[in-house]
RNA sequence: GGUCAGGUGGCCGAGCGGUUAGGCACAGGUCUGCAAAACCUGGGACAGCGGUUCAAAUCCGCUUCUGACCUCCA
């Protein structure tokens, strides 16, 4: 834990040098998905970056407690009263009950994170599963005076709080501007102000998600959970605080209110926000109709798709840019990512087989600091690949016999490749031969071996050739033939 | 309309005052029975126009184009 990391913080908008409240220990909230349909890879890209986060933090040596929620209750369609939590009317329009739409959407999106090599969060909360804590800090909120009653529903007062505190402090944007910018919603007469967003909303008689409440049968509004989520699990005050960019102007600015408002303070030190996946320069969303889902994406069931793409070279794909900048998504540039992937995981196959030298050509040291300086500067992931990039070169000109490399330095090399490859990117290799592969194809290439040597190269072209064909590349080197998964 | 980000070679994408990442594609070479892979070499870029500076893709100004947010959104 000896690197100084350095993270950019949304709150202050610059880099800051990251220290945790209580070292070892770091504090991660990052909000989840909604659980009412399935998430796109747009979803998928920032719990990559966090996985990554996650991933570097706990390879420095950190004790992380990451806590993503799932949110299963409370989001509405818009933000006016009338508004339909998405659950809710998506069970309406199935015929299920809303516990059966959420527990599909939240097992498909486990199958989707392990599919990427998404670690498990720590503590994976529910909405539904902390109605009680909700309502616990709505009563707070109403304490402190920031917010109001009407009819049962429950409002936070964004005006009165902001006479005292500084609203727009996430995304530095003024009270007169924000008020002069909101249009003006339908169904919201029960607001004081325009601005003002529900705690708790009495709920129809149709309405399928409710519960009692002191102020009426209701449901929680859709800020409230992580408020009262990550107080529960990390405190009133921790380390990290992060989720997609488009959560800051309102998602994230309620969130510090409701817990400026509850215990005086903002509830994370650092705000991380990462940047959206965009498709020919575009967000992608599903109200635009460019999203696709990952399983498109692996099977190649989508007509914007020229091909599939592994999940892992969806990975790596998105591991080549920085976190906090778009990326935009297109065929040439998959492929250019599943070749490079290719390339980077040969390398890497590589290592257990290279032979030290009693000398050494190539020092590792400075490329070892070079990763970590990388991944210091607020887990710069693309530069670390370009180093990894150097690393592969040097493998494979030691391998081929053009380089020259000794004991300790290969030693570290080996560490590099494992520490960065496997534990920091969360790369693996997708072409793992079973058991006895290695034996039946010591096997042809024997025979091909033997059809060369009696020069009879139209029987060894046809062995090579048609292993080819079947995702296995054969090599002629000075020491003989290898082979590879291709 | 308001606010905020960006425009980097054929594509994706780092860099953000001096030494021009990286991957893919392309060209030449080494190796090979021929290949493939690997290695070596190479060309090419910083939206436009001004300004600051010994020095600018990087700082400042203007123009232009694109995107995000302001409404649910990762």
């Amino acid at each position: 834990m000896k690197q100084n990391l350095f993270v950019y913080n949304t709150l202050t908008r610059k880099k800051e040098e990251f220290k945790p409240l209580n070292p070892p220990h770091v504090g991660m909230y990052v909000c989840g998905p909604t659980v009412y349909s399935d998430a796109h890879m747009g979803n998928s890209r920032t719990y990559i970056s966090f996985d990554l986060i996650f991933r570097y933090l706990t390879h420095l040596g950190y004790k992380v407690r990451y806590v993503r929620n799932i949110t299963d209750a409370g989001h509405l369609e818009g933000d006016a009263d009338e508004g339909e939590d998405k659950i809710s009317k998506k069970a309406k329009l199935a015929q299920l009950e809303p516990m059966e739409i959420v527990q599909k959407y939240t097992v498909g999106f486990h199958e989707v994170m392990e599919l990427l090599n998404i670690l498990p969060p720590s503590i994976e909360p529910t909405a539904t599963g902390h109605v009680i804590e909700q309502i616990e800090l709505v009563k707070e909120i109403l304490k402190s005076g920031y917010a109001y009653e009407v009819d049962g529903s429950v409002y936070f007062d964004v005006e009165k709080y902001s006479s005292s505190h500084d609203y727009g402090i996430l995304n530095g944007r003024n009270l007169e501007d924000l008020l002069n910018n909101t249009r003006n919603l339908g169904g919201q007469q029960d607001k004081k102000g325009k601005l003002d967003f529900a705690l708790w909303i009495k709920a129809k008689s149709e309405h399928l998600m409710k519960w009692p409440s002191p102020w009426s049968v209701g449901f929680p509004g859709w800020h409230l959970e992580c408020s009262a989520m990550s107080n529960k699990y990390l405190g009133g005050q921790f380390d990290i605080h992060g989720g997609g960019l488009d959560l800051v102007p309102t998602h994230h600015t309620n969130e510090i209110a409701q817990n400026m408002a509850s215990c005086g303070k903002i509830p994370a030190n650092y705000w991380l926000h990462t940047n959206m996946l965009t498709v020919n320069g575009q967000k992608m969303s599903k109200s635009l109709g460019n999203s696709f889902l990952p399983h498109e994406l692996f099977s190649g069931n989508n007509s914007i798709l020229n091909k599939a793409y592994s999940p892992m070279t969806v990975r790596f794909f998105m591991l080549q840019a920085h976190y906090r900048s778009t990326l935009d998504f297109g065929n040439e540039a998959m492929e250019a990512s599943e070749k490079g992937f290719k390339r980077l995981m040969n390398a890497f196959d590589l290592i257990d087989d290279l032979k030290a030298s009693s000398s050494t050509d190539v020092e590792i040291k400075p490329l070892l600091n070079r990763c970590y300086e990388a991944m210091n500067d607020d887990f710069n992931s693309p530069v670390l690949i370009a180093e990894l990039f150097e690393a592969s070169r040097i493998i494979n000109s030691v391998y081929d016999g053009k380089l020259k490399i000794d004991e300790d330095n290969l030693q570290l090399l080996k560490q590099l490749m494992k520490s960065f490859v496997l534990d920091v990117l969360g790369l693996k290799d997708e072409q793992a031969a079973g058991d006895d592969l290695p034996q039946l194809l010591n096997f042809i290439v024997n025979l091909r071996n033997e059809a060369k040597s009696n020069q009879d190269y139209a029987t060894s072209d046809k062995i090579r050739d048609g292993l080819q064909k079947i995702g296995f590349q054969l090599k002629d080197t000075k020491e003989g033939t290898n082979w590879t998964k291709i």
